[in-house]
DNA sequence: CATCACTGTGGTAACGATGCCACATCCGAT
DNA sequence: ATCGGATGTGGCATCGTTACCACAGTGATG
């Protein structure tokens, strides 16, 4: 006990200075089980017939010569690779992230390792991406696309690819979706029943699946309402929080009878939210904001934004599973596309609009008591 | 134009369905080039002899055929490999998002890519993921530790380890520290320079270097302030946010005198933030609310928490510098620790105690002005 | 009893790249 | 004229693994 440097369990403990030994092949391991290297082979890969006796003592003999199989050798011979490439736009947003905790923990646990590569929402990045996914033999890839030049890359290598969140490149690949229309639909119609009129809509583009989404289900929900279209009510923006906060401050400055905002996604929203406290104005009181996709800030802030929850893990699970579907399944089938049916989360940002309030506000001593906490959704909690 | 079912720059469209094709290897590389394999390599990697005018023809041909050169092969044959493990407890959390995303930013700049693998704080899972990176073969790793056992592994087998924002081995690796003691001192020097006495720190673990740090910061400021240490006072809890809610509310009701709560991560402050918002208090009117670790949705609420930012960012891109500074440094570097240091940020949450202040509060009708938004330190925004 | 299917094992040749060596020039210096 | 170094190229073996084939034994079947 007295003057031990290390504290180890003492199992292994003697091996502390020999830093370069050669690692064990499986050369090594037949070796030590006394058989031959395509028996250990067969022993550890379960391809081809051993008998239960030696596979026992081979996995006995490897684990006491600590023999872990190079990867590498294994996918240049077997032309096969455990690894999944996942090519995002930012592990910051907590969407991506996520997007990639979800397929990472659905592929660890089927056997596969995962390749992260943020592409910073830059196409160049993105192909560069493709080109290290091949370079290193990924057998499948999920993108968040931003071009189709990546996807194809891929897909002309035999790679197989799952396109998430957004498609860019038609029904080629598997892809996983979330309804779109649907959420937004839905949303919107929770303002209408509130009795708004004027919902203006934050949005940053409308040429991918999920723009195009996002502002056909708020299209859908107007008509089945009978509401006017507006147009000047379809407010473009940049993606950065900043720009969405100079443009509903545009926005308010130029219509003041709007009474909802819906952000389209959760960057917009934390610029409208941050624009609507900047002005001072109260939510829901004066204005009731929506977003979709639900992010932890908008159950922290009181009142909580009522949201669209995407279930983003779900969405990163089932691209895991497509994965492995695809890759374990029959070689034949076709491009299958899933779609992730989101829900509508309520929380405290919503109300009826400020017109059909008998005053302009039920006065500030109610501030307090409406603070309510609405925890949503939990993360797992872990460290 | 007519009838064209894919779109495509005409390039390379012909061959839309041949599937199976072989990848052009280094062989088919050198005959386009009209060279032998072994130039084609030199040309590529830059190793050797190459005449000028020969290498640009390879480039040219690799272009021209799509060559991708096989990482598989090369990590075999050369022993190295350009793969870079990070092994983190969850990466939901903001915390070890920016850490990765750091990390693969700075890696990805310098030419090599970025396995992840989330171990969900559990020992095993963390073995499970040094196993992985064995196999991959991965030259260096990046880990947030739970247990010795990983990093054990993984330096024993020569691969170059990096132990982020705490170490549990020693000084063994290299690691990235933050500076926890500096921090907590200062954030708890600035409840103590409001006035507030009775400061109790939320913490769920002592044992690693950041709960031992902060520890150890917020006793040096109480010292070093004279006031007294209430063992009391330092309320354990669990890592989860629910965990802190209730240790809060215990604490507050067997504690009615604290004037102003610690949280020692952005998880447990989640928890103490809406622990405080249950039971009404007002912040910082009644109780003044600090954390260590600054998360997007504490400038979001308002008043927004006061905190410690750890320059997470940093703090991954310096673990991602030491890994290449010590793959393509000189062998002989001794392990060495680096140090960020942390900064404080002050936000709404904090303000004098309450037995300072004449009565019990300055009344309900400054609470909407005094929403001021700071946005904080912008992550940067892209998609 | 011959045949055959099945089980079980070992030998050999790849997978695709590169390190190393041999060799072939060409130049300037002895 | 000869040597030595710098420059440039190709051949060969090899990294560690697995696919494939050959072959041996066993038991069942005609």
């Amino acid at each position: 006990m007295a003057r031990t440097p290390e504290r180890d369990g003492g199992a292994s403990a003697r091996r502390a200075a020999a830093r370069p030994r050669r690692r064990p092949t499986i050369q090594d391991l037949a070796q030590a089980a006394g058989i031959s290297p395509s028996t250990a082979s067969r022993a550890l890969s379960g391809n081809g017939y051993v008998a239960a006796e030696v596979r026992a003592r081979v996995i006995a003999a490897a684990e006491q010569i600590g023999y872990v199989p190079d990867g590498n050798a294994r996918s240049l011979r077997s032309r096969t690779s455990r690894a999944v490439g996942v090519l995002i736009s930012d592990i910051r947003n907590p969407f991506y992230a996520n997007l990639a905790a979800g397929i990472e923990e659905q592929l660890r646990s089927a056997g596969y390792h995962v390749i992260v590569v943020n592409n910073d929402g830059q196409p160049e990045a993105e192909v560069e991406g493709a080109r290290t996914f091949m370079a290193v033999r990924v057998s499948a890839a999920i993108i968040t696309p931003v071009s189709n030049r990546a996807v194809r890359m891929l897909m002309n290598d035999g790679v197989a690819v799952v396109q998430a969140d957004r498609m860019v490149d038609g029904a080629t690949s598997d892809g996983v979706l979330v309804d779109n229309v649907q959420g937004a639909q839905e949303i919107t119609g929770h303002l209408v029943g509130l009795g708004h009129t004027a919902i203006a809509l934050l949005i940053d583009e409308t040429d991918w699946t999920t723009g195009a989404g996002r502002l056909a289900g708020y299209r859908a929900a107007l008509r089945s309402a009978g509401l006017p279209m507006d147009p000047a009510l379809v407010v473009p923006t940049r993606f950065q929080p900043e720009a969405a906060r100079s443009a509903v401050n545009a926005l308010l400055d130029r219509r003041p009878d709007v009474t909802a905002l819906f952000a389209a996604n959760n960057m917009l929203a934390e610029g409208a939210f941050q624009a609507l406290r900047l002005r001072g104005l109260r939510v829901p009181e004066d204005l009731s904001l929506v977003a979709f996709d639900d992010v932890p800030w908008m159950s922290m802030v009181s009142p909580g934004i009522t949201t669209v929850d995407q279930h983003t893990d779900q969405l990163g699970r089932t691209c895991a599973q497509l994965v492995v579907d695809r890759l374990e399944g029959p070689a034949t089938e076709a491009a299958t596309v899933r779609y992730i049916e989101p829900s509508v989360v309520v929380r405290g940002s919503t109300g009826p609009p400020r017109t059909l309030l008998p005053a302009s506000a039920e006065g500030p001593a109610s501030t307090v008591s409406r603070r309510t906490v609405t925890p949503g959704p939990r993360r797992r909690p872990t460290r």
